[in-house]
DNA sequence: TATGCCCCTTACGTTAACGTCAACAGTCGC
DNA sequence: GCGACTGTTGACGTTAACGTAAGGGGCATA
């Protein structure tokens, strides 16, 4: 591949990538144990470019909605284009598609989850309105809470 | 309550509910172990209710959805009408929020999943349609898995 | 009455995904 | 030269959610 000298060709620090995504070293190096990330080395220290940040971003957004690092990692290695064992990759594309079906069926879920949780919210306020107004949070309380968690998140977007 | 000697009232053994779902007896042990269920006892044995079942549901739609046996538990005692410690309320109202944003966030996160799952599908089949298309799975094989998933999961609706 | 099936409890084992701790190395500022 | 900080590699500990095995009772069927 050519012109991979020029263009900023970042490098990162595991700390960095650490508090970037509220991760602990222990955990970037776990990954590294699994076969999930290979950053390279500077020496004993390693140094992650932009190619491992778009995979720890995978990677932890892979945990979100539930998968194993087992998983995760068949996913990545289809990233990397060695065509090694054809059979092993037909055996992956069943898999895939399993996992498809489950996440379809997990986004349901959720929809109800979110549901019953909001219908499960208005009784419980309502109750509390009726009984103990005083314990209602404030609705600014519940602003700034979303508005911290937006934070924590924005800086994914336009990532990989 | 009246009205509660007539309607089938039927019950169901712990294994009836293990094959319905899926699950073991040690999983439903284990739940009630945690709190989660408290199914009615015949001598030594359990008997589930239909209000049994119906939470056994929720634990499991639950945990599909990644929320731990202590979440649900919490969630589940909102069902019981009792209204003890209104202050442990106004705690869990404040929880249940920050659940539901999570989840919103979860469900965001498997739109992307499902979507670069397929991506990685529709390249993998490329590949293999280009250079061994022997392996390539029949139309068939993937609608029979979909239709097998389904008759799995159509007897919960309804429930609840 | 023996065999099998379902149920029970108790208790120890297991897996995933890290946490925690010890012991040591490189480097920066003073 | 010395903390302080950041990094490293083991190695053992921990938590959740069960699995599994041991030991025993209850009821039916061959």
């Amino acid at each position: 591949m050519p012109s991979e000298l020029r263009r900023p060709e970042r490098t990162f620090t595991i700390r960095q990538l650490c508090t970037e995504f509220k991760a602990t070293p222990r955990a970037l190096r776990f990954y590294e144990d699994k076969g999930l990330l290979t950053p390279a080395r500077d020496g004993m220290n390693r140094v992650y470019s932009y190619k491992d940040r778009a995979r720890l971003i995978l990677i932890l957004r892979g945990k979100r909605v539930g998968l194993s690092l087992q998983e995760i990692r068949e996913i990545l290695e289809l990233y990397g284009e060695h065509d090694e064992a054809m059979t092993q990759n037909a055996h992956s594309l069943k898999k895939f598609r399993e996992k498809i079906v489950d996440l379809e069926q997990q986004r349901e879920d959720i929809e109800g989850a979110i549901n019953e949780l909001r219908a499960a919210c208005e009784r419980l306020e309502k109750h509390l309105a009726a009984k103990r107004p005083d314990l209602l949070p404030k609705a600014a309380d519940y602003d700034q809470m979303l508005r911290a968690r937006l934070d924590g998140h924005q800086e994914l977007a336009g990532a990989k």
